[in-house]
DNA sequence: AGACACCCTGAAGTTACTATAGGGTCAAGC
DNA sequence: GCTTGACCCTATAGTAACTTCAGGGTGTCT
């Protein structure tokens, strides 16, 4: 008793809008559906499963291509499982250089902001003056 | 006495590179420099300025738009500078925002690389599982 | 004169979508 | 039976900020 939906309706189960489900199957993210006597596509269970896999690997910041990789490692279950904890921990080591490299821009920010008096012309504003100056340069 | 430098060295000096430097002189972001006798672009002191003012903006994630917006400023000296600090202000909170994702989503990495236990096959691996199970769709 | 590093232009490719144009489907209401 | 409106379809183009490519010129060294 598989119920089939209209692709607005997977797009309401997960978060994702229509024109971006179109994408994936076009981009071969997700399997291409049945359609409708009157040519909609019908989703089952499966392609509602495969799309929030999908979802959950992009909002970890995980590209397209690397998702594509782990859907044929998934769908191999006799292949092993090493690779995909070894793709993991060198996304993580990604994601802790780019937490360390936002950190330190919004240190800078905020001293950028500190420098703005508030009603300076902006020939004498310390923001821009500090954007502009030399002293950040590291060569 | 104003040395006039190539491409390829503003780019060892900006560490930008030199098809960026081209991008950004079509994108309006650098004036058209002078050219050589053979046709080559010829760089002074003004532009490495720009460049490096550009590129700071950069690291610290603004658009080029939003840093055409902040040259414009800087180079309308009576103008006031509140809108500087207010943009500045707008440009933090986005980044407190982004910063608050990121470290959420390395939280849920970690968790995920822990469920690996090294030697089991893809059908049995704990990292595909978590990711395939429905256990996170919020609705 | 040949080799090689460096420079030029214009156009196309990249990622992950989003938007737009122009048209078909289907259920409800008059 | 016909219209309205919500929803669906395709194909194409646009987005940001570059990167890459094809095809060719410049300048210096040997």
């Amino acid at each position: 008793m598989k119920q089939k939906i209209k692709i607005g309706e997977l797009a309401l189960l997960t978060h994702c809008r229509v024109e971006t489900i179109r994408y994936y199957e076009k981009a071969g993210m997700l399997p291409a559906p049945p359609r409708s006597a009157g040519n909609y596509r019908l989703y089952g269970e499966a392609h509602v499963e495969q799309l929030l896999f999908i979802r959950r690997c992009r909002s970890l910041d995980m590209t397209l291509d690397e998702i594509r990789k782990l859907l044929l490692i998934r769908d191999t279950p006799q292949g092993d499982c090493s690779a995909v904890s070894t793709f993991l921990d060198e996304h993580l080591s990604r994601i802790a250089v780019r937490i360390a490299e936002i950190e330190e821009l919004r240190s800078q920010l905020i001293s950028l902001s500190q420098r703005c008096s508030g009603s300076l012309t902006a020939d004498r504003c310390g923001i821009l003056q500090e954007l502009g100056s030399r002293e950040h340069v590291s060569d």
